[in-house]
DNA sequence: CGTGGTTTTGATTGTTGTCAAATGGAGTGG
DNA sequence: CCACTCCATTTGACAACAATCAAAACCACG
């Protein structure tokens, strides 16, 4: 059985080398931490907005959420960290988040202490830069989130949703982007989408019946990758990937 | 005369130094740089989406915003830069932005050249750490507009928009947050608020019927900040201050 | 065969968008 | 000093999108 630790850092360190170059001892470095692994069950908080931490959350398995919360409780998911993401590198310098994280499904979720981050990121500039440039990655697709939450239809934005995490699943080799799990429940789409539930529900009955996605169970399945881009608008450019992906959909 | 080039740099190197510690030397080094000076008038768009760029843009007066552009041609102004903001520090480590930055004012612009703030960067490393340290500071205010844009309701979502930027001027020194400049057209805020240009109108009556702000052309003024801070469910948390503004508005 | 969570449906309300036109103010040239 | 123009703000009528409330159907699980 491997160890779940290694396998979600050295994904972590596979994401990073997607978008930087590190030598290979800068990469043992990122792959020695030592680390806790935690197995929330869904809907478990893992970091409350405001609480100082020390020590950044690295998706294994499973799916976390970035979310911020109003006064009246109700939620906005600002960033869906899939297996590989980092959720918390902003908490390294920055130790009292603004936000909280929250376990979106059953989970395997590792702990890298912050001293230890802080350690490698001092010691190779490298690692220090590929940190800075996966926090510009994270500011990028929200700059996108905000501009799919001001200026698209609640249908483009679902549809959106479905081409970036297919895209972004299929860049850490979990899927492809005409299949991939996504367990998210209805209301908590709604929650990345600023939507209700009810309506996320008919906007994908909408999605079905144009015979765009379809999903059984976690499994979502895109039967119109080319028709579900451009209801979104989507343009992948801001998820920075250098041509890391194949132009055309595989396939037909 | 003073020197445009220089007051914008102290300028950022204050912004810098409200969340990074540097020494003189490092200050020394920020200030150092040699640029351009640009006076665009209003509406003129500084960098093009998707356009290589080897500056980045330092706000000396006026107001600039990062911009994203729907297929329609719809904008999205995804973050507003007041004097000693540096719109596109993103930049450096990656020179293709998925966005465009554009004058909402006439405005003084200062084009810092990337090949200085790699070479600082690099040699000092405390420079690269409150760079990364200014792009969370980014990030937070990204997540939080967000959440408002998910969230929250016009009315909420423009009186938000008055509380952060009276606080970002305050601390910036332009003002105070019941008294500052924002010359923003009803059109641009609907452009930031995800809203339209007629229904930016009939909330903004709406705020001065309430008596919680007045404007005079450029100028706003706060009348009942409390007010407006609970209809906004505002919390300056997420501008990541370290408790640099003042806990209570000055005055009564 | 219940049970609890999730999805789906229906009816209705409310916020925000759309379209079109009127008003207002600043600058320009006659 | 007065049209005139340009742009921004304001008003009005109406349509569309999404929220709300409530209940039914579905489904996995014990």
């Amino acid at each position: 059985m491997p160890d779940p630790v290694l396998e979600a850092l050295e994904r972590f360190l596979r994401r990073l080398l997607a978008r930087s170059s590190l030598t290979a001892e800068e990469q043992r470095a990122i792959l020695s931490a030592d680390c806790v692994v935690l197995r929330p069950a869904a809907h478990r908080d893992l970091v409350i907005p405001g609480a100082k931490v020390d020590f950044s959350l690295l998706v294994a398995g499973g799916l976390a959420g970035r979310f911020d919360q109003m006064a009246d409780g109700r939620r906005q998911i600002t960033a869906l960290h899939i297996p590989g993401d980092m959720c918390d590198l902003h908490s390294v310098p920055v130790p009292i988040p603004g936000w909280g994280i929250t376990a979106l499904t059953n989970s395997t979720i590792v702990k890298v202490p912050h001293s230890h981050l802080r350690r490698i990121a001092e010691r190779y500039p490298a690692i220090a830069d590929a940190f800075w440039r996966d926090t510009i990655v994270d500011g990028s697709v929200l700059s996108k989130w905000v501009s799919n939450l001001g200026r698209r239809s609640g249908e483009a934005r679902l549809a959106h949703m479905y081409c970036e995490m297919g895209t972004r699943m299929e860049l850490a080799d979990l899927g492809t982007r005409e299949r991939f799990d996504l367990p998210l429940r209805q209301a908590q789409a709604a929650d990345v989408l600023g939507l209700t539930a009810v309506h996320v529900n008919r906007l994908l009955q909408g999605l079905r019946r144009q015979g765009l996605v379809r999903t059984d169970g976690p499994t979502v399945f895109v039967d119109d990758l080319p028709q579900l881009e451009r209801i979104a608008d989507f343009d992948p450019a801001y998820l920075l990937l250098k041509g890391k992906l194949a132009p055309r959909p595989p396939g037909t």
